[in-house]
DNA sequence: CCTACCGATCGGTAGG
DNA sequence: CCTACCGATCGGTAGG
């Protein structure tokens, strides 16, 4: 019981240090010195650096579910809840939900290019959370929302692309414009393939 | 005359291992194995890590502007300039230019948390490449191949979001059909600001 | 461009 | 969960 809850927020706090020194940078030394506790007995609750980002991993995915696509579960289903979706991550975004940007992104772009199990949790990650949005656009197809020529893995492609890219205008960038350059491109798309009568996104 | 040589070929090799582990899984020692030097050899090139990295960067830079950027110019200017990009950033993901997927995108979100000089290189850099891509667009406008109530800043944070979109789905996914998606969806949204007359991105 | 070396830190282990 | 330790590797230096 204790063991768990400790287990819990040395994750938590892995994953913030992942978030800003990627998972490869997280160092067993550095996140058990923050934690004022031992190398060894921080390590012992996971066996090997490898599982602790596994680990990490899965905690910020219920980090960004409980946070940030859960909430947007509330609006009802359709166009709605695909707004409450787009609305809910820009503000991830903004909030700084992870204190190093999107964990989601930076991991992502760390371990494109590398094999392993931990690229392979991420690609899962990322394959479940693509298949949520293209589910979400597909709910609005169905609801009668949207018009029947659109593709949903096409318009979920688009809009993760418009996520990530706000991530980057945001906080590399620091461009003061990147959330309002981002509604407005989502705005212009989602316009584009709602049927008359559901013209406004914000 | 030599010592440039040299250090050119280490700088490209560089450019390549930064691309798979990153700017800071780049170790001067595994470099340093992988030519077949020394490490206090290759290190004499630089002086430290971060001189590396900056350097690194910048060699970087040349080579995207030679593979991509520069061949793009070649277009005339206006409408076909910048499909001439467009279609090129698409092929620069589909080559792998960078064996570890866009050296760029991988760098922006693995420094977009932290400060210092090699950050503020990469965020001069994207600067540069951004204003670039909004002045392409901007000569489209005075050409009159695209509408003049088009932002270019915002058209170029849509084009950006989506190359770098193109890379995630296809270098993490392994998407089949993500550069097929990236141009779908580049396509829908060029066509959306081109005069009449222009209606062709492929 | 080399050999030889430095202190610090890495992931991980032994033993409790 | 700790102390005490391991070999390997890190960035960097001395001296040539």
């Amino acid at each position: 019981m204790k063991g768990a809850r400790t287990r819990q927020s040395i994750l938590e706090r892995a994953v913030d240090l992942a978030s800003t020194d990627g998972l490869e940078g997280l160092t067993i030394g550095r996140l058990a010195e923050e934690l004022s506790m031992s190398k060894s007995g921080l390590f012992a609750h996971f066996g090997s650096k490898e599982e602790l980002q596994l680990a990490a991993i899965e905690a910020a995915r219920e980090r960004y579910i409980t946070e940030v696509f859960r909430p947007a579960l509330g609006a009802e289903r359709g166009y709605p809840r695909l707004q409450a979706i787009c609305r809910g991550w820009l503000d991830y975004v903004r909030r700084g939900v992870f204190p190093g940007g999107c964990f989601f992104a930076a991991a992502s772009f760390e371990f494109d290019g590398r094999p392993g199990p931990v690229r392979d949790a991420i690609v899962a990650t990322m394959d479940t959370w693509i298949g949520a949005l293209e589910k979400a656009i597909l709910m609005a197809k169905d609801e009668g929302h949207l018009r029947s020529d659109v593709d949903p893995a096409l318009l979920a492609f688009e809009l993760n692309s418009l996520f990530f890219g706000a991530n980057f205008a945001f906080h590399l960038r620091g461009d003061q414009q990147a959330l309002a350059k981002a509604e407005a491109a989502i705005d212009i798309r989602l316009r584009g393939v709602a049927k008359k009568g559901r013209r406004k996104v914000a």
